[in-house]
DNA sequence: CTCGTACTACGAGGTCTATCGTACGAGCAG
DNA sequence: CTGCTCGTACGATAGACCTCGTAGTACGAG
């Protein structure tokens, strides 16, 4: 297939430049995009989002991960009908130094504190 | 006046267990907040609310500020008509070690490296 | 007591967000 | 081609949030 992909197949990412404190912070003051970060953090590798079993709709679902790639703290593609979603550590790490690895520790912390679902 | 205090007088604050991370970020997200407090990191001491320049009304500095205590970011008390606001690092750097000052460094940078107002 | 300063409380307006349900497109297995 | 699964788009709704203006309370000075 000489095309690039298909219609709406194509993800657009914020560059590294593009990547703002707050809207990263915002994406995860929420606890159900926390816990896909927390859980895309200890796989090695990319996960499709139907990997995670989320209190949530489909619909939500989608727009949860789409704040994420939105905001930077995540990279998607298509692998077949699968979405493969990863963190963007090396961007994150670059612009923020520490503060993912804070951020997970913290968020790990107070799972094992808190002990919620998953 | 035979009560204990003046009504308002007292400022409910989180104890340190109930401080959670999605509300401390979610604190944090807000541009306005972030700013009070990157200034306050600077600050030896505690400043009063009036200290700050923010391009907003008191009425929505209140706001802020109540914001920030409430989600255990802050402490605040009264000295006469002023109210004195700090950062409760020990909290957090107990509950999230590392965490605030990863955050105040990438707020630092992104600041030196955007160079928003103030 | 009176006044000025510092901050708050309340209500309102406009925007954003999280959530859902339903209907649809893309790819893979028969 | 026919289904099946994965994920999207769109619309709707209810709630939260930021902002403000106005009116009011607490404290200290004169």
């Amino acid at each position: 297939m000489t095309e690039t992909a298909a219609p709406g197949r194509v993800l657009p990412h914020p560059d590294r430049a593009e990547i703002r404190l707050e809207t990263v912070l915002h994406a995860l003051s929420d606890p159900v995009r926390l816990r896909i970060v927390r859980e895309l953090s200890t796989a090695a590798d990319e996960l499709s989002c139907s990997r995670f079993d989320l209190p949530v709709t489909k619909s939500t679902t989608t727009h949860h991960f789409r704040v994420l790639r939105e905001s930077g703290v995540i990279r998607q593609c298509y692998r077949g009908t699968a979405k493969m979603s990863g963190l963007r550590r090396d961007d994150l790490d670059d612009l923020f130094p520490g503060l993912l690895d804070a951020l997970l520790a913290a968020a790990r912390g107070q799972h094992a504190r808190l002990g919620e679902d998953t």
